[in-house]
DNA sequence: GGATGGGTCAATGTATACAAGAAGGTTGAC
DNA sequence: GTCAACCTTCTTGTATACATTGACCCATCC
């Protein structure tokens, strides 16, 4: 089945909306884009109402679209969310969690180890991902997996920076070791705690990222 | 400021999927409720887009638009994760919540009284929601307050049902109370505990009350 | 008689044309 | 000289027309 065009540049827009292309303010020119995406105004307009949908761009009714990048304060927020959510997922997964999915995260962190053995961030986020992917799928609910997946695309590229801080990626898996054990252990509220913490310092990390980056800009 | 047409429509037929008015399934057809509405399929379909970011309807590409109203799986998927955000928002509330924002709980819940006495549902569903939306502002996190707004919303019209369960709303009052002590002694386990369970109640009640109206309609 | 393939039809996806509103510049008056 | 009002222009919102695709039905073949 041939995708929509309007998805595809939505995906386009979400992209460089991440990368940096556009920065916070920058009007989104109907026109512009279409013909750059040489398609019309219709399917570029719909691709802008999905982006305003995840918060991505604003749109001023009869002003046109404008990029939203989140700033410190609400990215310090959605980091405190995805830490009390992900703790949730560890709460309901420590009672639901099969055998299968215990061996999964394993192997995960088996593979993340190898990762930090040789320094590769890239192959690190990979198996991460996979470890907290799994996480949120044995919560066994649904909605909940999906919300949080949500969440977590959302805070993704900021997640992937705080890796390159020094010595980040073994704290990080000494972290990942502890989850998996109050996991086996059924342990909701160590599974819940260990979570929260772990993605609570992202959060914290993140923010004396930025606050190097605005002091070196300064 | 003039609203937009497709933000009318969307709110019109989101009332009348909650109304019940479209069953789950229904195919919203786009020249039909064009007519209907007196526009044309331009601002229509964004409408259905706008729902479709609310998981009101599916957008099958190619063939079109349908309502999807959660099944009994998916509402207690729903009000589990609701339960656990309002577990969270207790908890960071707990920390963080004014003395004037405490006042307004012992207000809420006084005018709770009030309507349990009286019997007056309504009036308690007034002030219920009032309750709860003074906790999650307290939370001091607008985006955990936004996110939790959207989902009490999207299950406002399920919570409100089972307040004509006998009972329920003296029982009900009873739980914010519980609630209001922990947050005035700052516990937030203790209030985290409370909300949590304040909200799977709700989900079991309706959960009954679905399982009940399931038998009569055999 | 059943199944498969082609054709027709209807509905969605896309393009373009038109209307309405907002922003900015220019001109006139005080 | 400055402020305000009007006009122009550009952009968004809406309507309509066209294209494309999926579904359904009938006919033909096995």
């Amino acid at each position: 089945m041939e995708k929509r065009r309007a998805d595809i540049i939505a995906d386009a827009l979400e992209e460089r909306i991440f990368n940096g292309t556009y920065a916070d303010g920058d009007r989104l020119d109907e026109v512009r884009l279409s013909e750059h995406f040489g398609v019309s105004r219709t399917p570029l307009r719909e691709a802008l109402q999905r982006l305003a949908r995840s918060q991505l761009v604003e749109l001023v009714p009869r002003r046109g679209a404008f990029v939203r990048q989140p700033g410190p304060v609400e990215l310090m927020e959605m980091f405190e969310v995805m830490a009390e959510v992900e703790a949730v997922c560890g709460r309901l997964a420590a009672k639901r969690i099969s055998d299968t999915a215990l061996a999964d995260l394993h192997d995960a962190n088996h593979k993340c180890q190898i990762a930090v053995d040789a320094q590769e961030p890239d192959l690190y986020y990979a198996e991460n991902e996979r470890f907290h992917k799994i996480i949120y799928r044995e919560a066994g609910n649904g909605f909940l997996e999906t919300e949080t997946c949500n969440l977590h695309r959302r805070l993704q590229p900021y997640r992937r920076q705080q890796l390159r801080l020094r010595g980040r990626m073994a704290q990080s898996l000494a972290e990942h070791k502890a989850i998996l054990t109050a996991l086996e252990q059924g342990d909701s509220e160590a599974a819940a705690n260990a979570l929260r913490g772990h993605v609570a310092i992202q959060g914290e990390k993140f923010h004396s990222l930025m606050a190097t980056l605005k002091n070196a800009a300064e």
